[in-house]
DNA sequence: ATGACGGAAGTTTTCCGA
């Protein structure tokens, strides 16, 4: 089973590199970030005929998330339970990983918030988000011990994931602050699939769209997937894959992929 | 350089992203 994240920057402009990034890769599931555009405007009829089935949780010009699968999922919830939020940042489904009813994994997208400027009105909402998240997740994985998080994270986990963490320290996505929020995530039964295995240097997910950030090789790894402790083991391969980033009018994010070989066993139980 | 590039709203300029 493959799944995948995207901040695709407006589904509207990046339609057509989606469709022809599943044609190339297809992942049983995308989890699609930034969409920037409501429900309605959903191009359902588009995924269909490339196989695709999809929940959305939109808003007009900014936000908006959906999952995306070649099975349909079930149970879909819609942001943070008991987190007050009027923007469109999280989804959530059961993912079955055939056609079988029964177990299956619980897949979460999010578009975690930017937080502007450390000190803004927007960090300590950044903040406030984060807490609500983690608070949400800890008894999310106790009624789904087979869990998937994954998205645009907008915090990088260490220097390593920075292309100038002397230039970028203390600055969005890299403070101490947002850093202790994510290790708290981690610290909850979660694992970095990127980071199981060797990766590339300067493996990026994001670069600005200015300076030919892309061109030089200044990004940032902001857009992450996180498996939990009773799926770890069945984590084969995790990619940032670069292609897109190369199309002309790319979003500025790439996408991450995981592979999981869910005919093993987890902890005694068959996770299928 | 409170900038650049790109998207959205919507009309000429501003907000936002990271």
């Amino acid at each position: 089973m493959k799944l995948a994240t995207w901040n695709v920057n407006s589904l509207t402009v990046r339609l057509p590199q989606v469709l022809h990034w599943l044609k190339a890769n297809p992942v049983d599931v995308l989890a699609l970030q930034e969409l920037k555009l409501t429900d309605d405007k959903f191009p359902t009829q588009a995924f269909a005929q490339a196989g695709y089935v999809a929940q959305c949780f939109g808003q007009k010009t900014y936000n908006g998330v959906a999952i995306v699968s070649r099975i349909p999922v079930t149970h879909v919830v819609k942001n943070i339970l008991q987190f007050a939020d009027d923007m469109a940042r999280v989804i959530s489904a059961n993912c079955p990983s055939d056609g079988c009813d029964g177990a299956g994994i619980r897949v979460i997208g999010a578009y975690f918030p930017n937080g502007q400027e450390p000190g803004s009105d927007k960090f300590e909402y950044k903040m406030a988000w984060l807490q609500g998240l983690r608070d949400w997740l800890r008894t999310e994985l106790k009624t789904h011990p087979h869990l998937v998080l994954m998205g645009d994270f907008n915090i990088t986990f260490d220097d390593v994931d920075v292309w100038d963490p002397v230039g970028m320290k203390d600055q969005i996505c890299c403070t101490d602050e947002e850093r202790y929020h994510l290790q708290a995530l981690i610290a909850l039964g979660l694992h970095d699939a990127h980071r199981m295995f060797g990766q590339p240097p300067k493996s990026y997910s994001w670069w600005d769209y200015r300076n030919n950030g892309f061109r030089r090789h200044r990004g940032m790894r902001i857009d992450h997937i996180l498996v939990s402790n009773a799926l770890k083991h069945q984590v084969t391969r995790c990619w940032i894959d670069k292609t897109p980033r190369q199309n002309e009018r790319p979003s500025d994010h790439a996408p991450v992929v995981v592979e999981l070989d869910l005919l093993q066993y987890s902890d005694g139980q068959m996770v299928v």
